[in-house]
DNA sequence: TTTTGAGTAGACAAGTCTGTATATTTTTAT
DNA sequence: ATAAAAATATACAGACTTGTCTACTCAAAA
C-alpha cells in the first residue's frame, strides 16, 4: 500500500517553494494552497514546518544522489567521472535558473536554530565528500596534490561554484573550476 | 557636522542581527528596541527595511575591505599576503563563530526579490576578484596554473571555505585551502 | 452495514510583521 | 531667545504567521 498522495503532494510544493522563495519566506498557508490541500492533512503528516524543512532536505539529499548517479553511470573512466560532476553541476544550474544548492540555502537561512535540519545538511556535505574522495582514488592522477586534497580542492571547488553561480547568474565560475580540475588529472 | 549618531546605531544593530539572525528573521521592531531609538527615527533615516539591508551590506563591504587592509599591511611578499588571506578568512571566522559570509548568507536568503541589495554583493566579490589578481600578478609563482587560473582558484577555495565552516562548524575547510594554495606558490 | 481513518473547509487564537500617524519633548542652529 | 529640526513614545492599520479545532464528506475495510 503505497503512500499517501497527499504526502507526496505536499513534499513537492514545500520543495519547490523552500528552494525557491526560502524557508522563511514561505508560509504554510501557501504550501496548502498549492498543494491543494487542506491544512489539517499537512499537519496530520507533518507535526510541524521545521519537520517539514527536514523531510525536504532528506528528500533532495536522496535525489541528488540518485539523479548523479544515473547522469554519471554511462561514465566509466574516474577521471571523466570527476568532471563530470562539474558537468552535473552545470546542468542543475542552468535548469535551477542558477538558484543554487538547496544545502547552503538552507544552512544560510536558518543558522543554529534548527539542528535536525543542521544534521542533514552536514550528512549530505559528508556524503559528497566521501564519494569525490572514492572517485579520486581510483582515477590516476599527476599527483601534483594528495589524493586527500585533490579531494578537497574539487569539494571546495563545487562549493564556490555554487555560490558564485548564484552571485554572477551565470555558468562561468563551473566551467572555470572544471578547466581547473582538468590540470590535476 | 558628523553623522547622526542614531543613524549609526541603527546601523549597528542591524548588521549584527541581520548577520547573525538573518535579514527575514530580524524584525524591525527588534533592532529598534535594541538600538535602543524610536520607530520614527528607525523610518527617517532608512525609507524601508529593505533600504536598511543595502546600507548593512555597504558598510560591510567598506569595513571588510578595511580590515583586511589593515590585516595584510605588515606582510610585503605578495605570496604571504595572499596566504594571508586565508589566515583573515580563518580570523574571521573564529570571531564569528562561524557564521558565514555576510554577502552569500544575505544572497542565499533575499534570491533575487531585492535587486539593489544583489548589487552590492556582486559588487563585493567582484572587488575580492580583482584584489586576489592583483596579488596572483604580483607574486612569483609555480605558473602551474595562469595567473588567472590561479585567481579562480583562490577565490573558489575562499568561498567554499566560507560554506563549508559553517556547515561543519570548523576551521578546518579553511587550513585545508591554505595548504592547498601553497603547493601553487 | 457499520465503523474507522483520511481528507476537506474554514474559523479561530495569539502573535508577528512592516509601515504610518500623531502628539510631545529634546536638541541644534540662528 | 526663538525657530526649525530631530528624536521620542505610542497607537494603529492591515496583512501575515503557525498551529489548533470543529464539523463534515467520502471511501474502504470489517
Amino acid at each position: 500500500m503505497r503512500e499517501s498522495a497527499v504526502k507526496e503532494r505536499i513534499l513537492d510544493v514545500a520543495a519547490r517553494l523552500f528552494y525557491q522563495q526560502g524557508y522563511n519566506s514561505t508560509g504554510i498557508n501557501q504550501v496548502i494552497d498549492e498543494a491543494d490541500i487542506a491544512k489539517g492533512s499537512l499537519y496530520n503528516h507533518f507535526p510541524s514546518k521545521s519537520d517539514l524543512l527536514v523531510a525536504y532536505l532528506q528528500q533532495a539529499h536522496e535525489r541528488w544522489f540518485a539523479d548523479m548517479e544515473v547522469y554519471l553511470s554511462p561514465i566509466k573512466d574516474p577521471r571523466k567521472k570527476i568532471l563530470g560532476l562539474f558537468d552535473f553541476r552545470l546542468n542543475r544550474q542552468l535548469v535551477s535558473n542558477f538558484s543554487g544548492c538547496q544545502f547552503i540555502k538552507a544552512s544560510a537561512e536558518i543558522g543554529r536554530g534548527e539542528p535536525k535540519a543542521m544534521d542533514q545538511i552536514k550528512m549530505f556535505k559528508d556524503r559528497l565528500n566521501n564519494y569525490i574522495l572514492s572517485l579520486v582514488k581510483q582515477a590516476e592522477h599527476k599527483k601534483f596534490l594528495t589524493d586527500e586534497m585533490l579531494t578537497d580542492t574539487i569539494f571546495l571547488l563545487l562549493e564556490g561554484s555554487s555560490t558564485t553561480g548564484v552571485i554572477q547568474h551565470s555558468p562561468e565560475a563551473t566551467r572555470k573550476a572544471k578547466k581547473i580540475i582538468e590540470q590535476f588529472l
